[in-house]
DNA sequence: GTTCATGCAAATCGTTTGCACAATG
DNA sequence: CATTGTGCAAACGATTTGCATGAAC
């Protein structure tokens, strides 16, 4: 709901660089917890402090996103343009889409209510192309 | 992922069939506190437990379901039909939208990745009808 | 009466924050 | 050297759980 204004000036840091690097080079959504694992191997002594503030700086930055459904966790994802996800039910996996955004939705919600959708974000269920060429259930 | 394969042979309980009735009336999604702070006049002594533990009992049913995007609290649904929710960037209420449910998106994954979607939800977003005949931007 | 539900309080889990020190510019 | 980033530990807020008592069947 409020915007947080601005962002400093911001100073380098290897761990903000490394975090930002992993999840550009994430194939699925990671959580705090599967940074700081990664990370304490370069960093040994790393705290979940500085994996979350860092986190927070990036989306500040909007160099990442937070996204949260379903799960306990927050998971981030370094790509920025509006896509839509795949979530596995076999796996869990929160995989990013290709498809094309579709505007025309929207016209749906506002021609049969009386809401202004702007946007609309889609998560498609189901078993994903890892699990399903394992013949899991 | 994994499933609470069944639930036991409930009983019944004042505080659990209010809690349904409250959902079942609540034009948004209410959150665990909001319920428990409308309870609260009925059974003095209510406790969070008693409330999270029956909304627990009442999902295991299938009679809610557990929504959570976005904000730091879950929501909860009485309306366990599959539909799509729109949210409000300004009041921040979740609302419940008719709109069909569009199958046809799910073959849209299907023949442009190899991932198997079976379900897809939406979340639409904007201003809802209250704030945006409040003229509230 | 046996089992489930309750209230209470303590525990847990993910996340945030205060602080003193180290690193950046 | 002024400021930002770090690690540590404590704080936080939402949710969960262990336990003794009370209600349902």
């Amino acid at each position: 709901m409020e915007k947080k204004s601005e962002g400093g000036p911001y100073r380098k840091s290897m761990q903000r660089d490394r975090i930002l690097e992993l999840l550009r080079g994430a194939a699925t959504h990671p959580t705090a917890n599967w940074l700081y694992g990664r990370l304490r191997k370069e960093f040994p002594d790393l705290s979940m402090g500085t994996v979350y503030r860092n986190l927070g700086v990036l989306a500040e930055q909007g160099l990442i996103n937070r996204i949260d459904f379903g799960s306990t966790f927050d998971r981030f994802d370094a790509n920025t343009k509006h896509h839509y996800h795949f979530i596995c039910e076999s796996c869990g996996a929160i995989i990013d889409l290709e498809l094309a955004i579709d505007e025309s939705l929207n016209e749906r919600v506002n021609s049969t209510s009386r809401h202004k959708a702007r946007r609309n974000d889609i998560q498609f269920r189901g078993i994903c192309e890892k699990c399903a060429s394992k013949g899991k259930k």
